[in-house]
DNA sequence: CGATTGACCTCCG
DNA sequence: GCGGAGGCCAATC
């Protein structure tokens, strides 16, 4: 296979980020944040997201439950519309606390930080 | 090759 | 407690 790399090269960072939110349970949610620091960069969750828009389809299958810090669907419009998002949690059984807010305080899930380090 | 944007967050005032 | 700015890495124009 010649052609077996384009740009998924697959990043230290990016393949600890998968491996993160394909420990997400169901009906559960996570942070960008939250799975950054996890993953060791801690300031880096802008990659987080756009790293998930280029994730494999078993990951964007569970991306639906990774939220912003606020537990807004930032990211809704992935999938064409925020609602869509939004009903793929509750059919998990994720509330909300507004039409796209889900329950951070209900339903958030915390990575192992392994390599989570503090300044 | 340089500048801008991006599924965001943390720090500082 | 709230607001603004910086940061971080990569992709796209």
């Amino acid at each position: 296979m010649g052609t077996a790399k384009r740009s998924q090269q697959s990043s230290p960072f990016a393949e600890r980020v998968y491996a993160i939110v394909r420990r997400i349970p169901p009906g559960r949610v996570t942070t960008y944040g939250r799975i950054a620091r996890a993953a060791g960069l801690t300031r880096s969750a802008r990659m987080v997201g756009w790293l998930l828009h280029e994730a494999p389809a078993d990951v964007a299958a569970v991306a639906h439950r990774v939220v912003n810090r606020n537990g807004e669907l930032t990211g809704g419009w992935a999938w064409g519309h925020p609602s869509v998002m939004r009903a793929l949690l509750e059919e998990e059984g994720v509330t909300f606390v507004d039409e796209y807010r889900v329950d951070l305080e209900r339903h958030l899930w915390e990575p192992e930080d392994e390599f989570s380090e503090r300044s």
